[in-house]
RNA sequence: GGAGAGGUGCCAGAGUGGCCGAAUGGGGCGCCCUGCUAAGGCGUUGUCCGUCUUAAAGCGGACCGUGGGUUCAAAUCCCACCCUCUCCGCCA
């Protein structure tokens, strides 16, 4: 969430910070948040006047019953009652504003970064890096999609996957299923240097989905259990943002880094039959997240550093890629600033997202209520979330597919994924 | 899943309707005493919202697991839920 007082102190620079995504709709629920701020602020200070009265009321009835004279307290109690009448007829119409404000509030996105590109959609992502490793040519060989290539090795069945589980399920065999868990490996691997493993819960509470911003927007996209009313996480980011939830931390803690290898549960409503070959697209993958706690004056030399882990990754994995930002029309509604890389497939011919490096100033962390204390001073801050794939599995497994075909039609395993591979360097065809 | 116990401030822990935002002890912070250390003395010690103010202070409200209820008045009584611990059952 945006913080409420800023729709008191500087509503034009939300409006005009708002109005950058393109969505006009956003200054229509400003204005009724407007609205509703300053009723509740009405009611809320009629209320606490009233509560007053009632309570310096009571308190004198408790020294007049001491002191035995009951009559008086008596008269005192009528008039405290009225006053209570009151209170509660206010008191309703305060849930009724709040309740309302605080759905509006969980809906307005997060203001874009002064820096953040313009834009109306993902076509005018400006590509701000790359494409670095991109040959001049690639071999027929390295032109087939690896949905025929890898079932042709016998790597990937996702015929079968379906009949287990149903459409946009996939299944990796043999050496495919190695290298999907290699992948995770080496990521965290990698990062260890700087950020704590976490082995994260898969399922978690409402109010912990609701916290990254996940809820109430895209219910639709999550896997609800309903009996237990736990939802299947889309992405650690989600436990790994509220693993401080309501905690106020240290200044010296700061910046807390995790990191996280889970499985990712994804509906894909609306997007079904889009990219959904192969390991495109899938209702579940595999991801290893890396995530960060900071003060907010830290937080812009940490999504480089994020970035620059994201990207180092798949220099290391001999891939082609690019680094894009994403523009203020494309950008996730809780997201302040991101950047997205992309490999390029050469047998699907398309630039794959396969990482999406954010930070979202502090609008995931007062939803997650995520405070820090300067040392030495009064009071509380709301802290910055930053976060980034480090990996995504899949897309990072077709890409090596297609990229490190060999003439034969094998498969070369990167040098840096040698040591996971159980002694393979290459994924050949089943004698 | 069953039975029982419990959830109070930074920590321990008292508090069964009013004088309780909360005793007492510990810790932290400040000052004093002290050659140094130890011991001791005095004081102080949370968060959120609103209001006034340039700001601080002040003032008002809220917070004793969470949400409801009873009452003039709730940490305290009632209901539901969540969590923790012990025992039993089940189980990788």
């Amino acid at each position: 969430m945006i913080d409420v007082r800023l729709l008191r102190t500087n509503l034009d620079g939300v409006r005009s910070a708002l109005a950058r995504r393109g969505k006009p709709d956003l200054l229509v629920q400003v204005d009724e948040a407007v609205a509703l701020d300053t009723r509740l602020r009405e009611i809320s200070l009629e209320r606490d006047t009233l509560r007053a009265e009632v309570n310096d009321l009571s308190k004198q009835v408790g020294a007049l019953r001491r002191d035995k004279k009951n009559d008086e307290a008596e008269a005192l109690m009528e008039r405290s009652r009225a006053g209570g009448d009151r209170e509660r007829v206010l008191q309703s119409e305060i849930d009724t504003v709040q309740d309302a404000l605080q759905q509006i509030m969980l809906r307005i996105p997060n203001l874009p970064h002064p820096d953040a590109p313009d834009g109306a959609g993902d076509h005018e992502n400006p590509i701000v890096k790359g494409p670095i490793n991109l040959p001049a040519t690639f071999g027929e060989h390295q032109r087939v999609p690896h949905w025929e290539t890898a079932t042709a090795l016998g790597i990937l069945d996702n015929e079968r996957a379906t009949k287990i589980a149903g459409a946009m399920f996939t299944m990796q065999r043999g050496l495919g299923a190695t290298l999907a868990r290699a992948l995770c490996q080496f990521a965290l691997d990698q990062n260890a240097d700087a950020f704590e493993e976490i082995r994260p819960p898969s399922f978690v509470t409402t109010a912990t989905l609701t916290a990254t911003g996940h809820l109430p927007k895209f219910a639709d996209d999550a896997y609800a259990i309903e009996r237990d009313d736990l939802w299947a996480i889309p992405t650690a980011e989600v436990p790994l943002t509220s693993l401080h939830a309501g905690e106020v931390l240290d200044e010296a803690e700061l910046p807390v880094r995790l990191m996280a290898y889970s499985p990712c549960y994804r509906r894909e409503a609306g997007s079904a039959g889009r990219d959904t070959r192969g390991m495109l697209r899938a209702h579940e993958f595999d991801k290893v997240e890396i995530l960060a706690i900071a003060r907010p004056e830290d937080a812009p030399e940490l999504l480089t550093e994020l970035v620059g882990r994201a990207e180092a990754l798949m220099a290391a994995l001999e891939l082609p890629y690019r680094i894009i930002e994403i523009c203020t029309g494309d950008m996730g509604g809780s997201h302040h600033r991101s950047f997205d890389i992309e490999v390029y497939a050469p047998g699907c011919d398309a630039w794959l997202e396969v990482s999406s490096v954010s930070w979202f100033s502090d609008y995931q962390a007062r939803r997650a209520d995520i405070r820090f204390k300067r040392t030495g001073q009064k009071g509380t801050e709301i802290a910055n979330t930053l976060n980034g794939s480090a990996l995504a599995v899949p897309r990072v497994w077709a890409a090596i597919c297609e990229n490190h075909r060999q003439p034969d039609g094998s498969v070369r395993i990167p040098d840096v994924l040698l040591p996971y591979m159980r002694g393979a360097t290459h994924i050949t065809p089943k004698a």
